[in-house]
DNA sequence: TGACTTTGACTTTCTTTGACTTTTGAGGTA
DNA sequence: TACCTCAAAAGTCAAAGAAAGTCAAAGTCA
């Protein structure tokens, strides 16, 4: 399948260049002789966070698309954390769960202290009160993520 | 990229000149080969303020631009920041406040890291688009209150 | 049937270029 | 000195070009 062989193409050239890639979707799209949007589908289906890969693009002339693998360790605990959070979360929870990441060292004390005061309820106060919790939910988990990157 | 290049030489020159440097558009278009709205280009959209350069010029005969990379001290610097921030901002502005106060030390990688993931889009996809950029200023503004309260 | 793929039209963002405008200093003139 | 003119800058703006992003329709397969 199409999609498969990209992958493995990209999978490849990751491995190729130590666990980082910058390709340009129209030329390489050119050259397995597929739409460009296929490029951005595999990316958006098998490269996520999720999966350990992180994406960065750049439009306009000499634009491009960077991966970048980052390997496993101690995500584990927080993929733990992760999958731990539900879809709302109230501050005094997110405070916990932030405690928690800072005891074992995972979290800095100048990144636990943006942490909270980004998922403070003062930081949503424009954010409609039903969707408050679920927003901050999401931004917990945007953190986290972005913690495993490292 | 063309953009980039230029870009580089002019930090190149600046950390040669200790952050200030005094330019000739046209004698250094003619350097590089481009046309000399290209070098007003590239300051309008790499050297702005809000990236903590001030740009001055003069016309006429014997005329030049001015850049300065400014340092300021901690608190000046956090409270410029707050005041430079409006009610809304956009995930990419946001970044690029960022990436100043990381550039400067007041934000280490890992805060940087969170305080990214924090106010991305992907953490604002449950709030109305009407209010995200609104609910973003917030959070930028709550994540430098944080700051300075060390 | 439902999840995953493929495609292509359309959008957004960034770059490059060039034509035209404005400002400024210098040199000449009354 | 006061003024005028001119050439040498830099500024502005819009069009064209070069990417990547988005989205929905159509196809495929278990």
């Amino acid at each position: 399948m199409l999609a498969d062989v990209i992958a493995q193409m990209i999978e490849d050239m990751l491995n190729e260049g130590n666990g980082t890639l910058e390709l340009q979707r129209n030329e390489m799209a050119n050259r397995i002789g597929c739409v460009p949007s296929q490029i951005s589908y595999v990316i958006s289906s098998r490269f996520t966070p999720e999966r350990g890969y992180i994406i960065e693009s750049r439009r306009g002339g000499g634009g491009c698309i960077r991966i970048v693998r980052k390997q496993l360790g101690k995500s584990e605990y927080l993929m733990h954390f992760f999958c731990a959070i539900g879809n709302e979360i109230t501050e005094s929870e997110a405070n916990a769960y932030l405690c928690n990441l800072a005891d074992t060292g995972l979290l800095s004390d100048q990144g636990f202290r943006i942490a909270r005061a980004s998922l403070s309820n003062a930081a949503f106060s424009s954010v409609h009160p039903t969707v408050r919790n679920t927003a901050r939910a999401d931004g917990l988990k945007q953190i986290i993520l972005a913690l495993m990157a490292v």
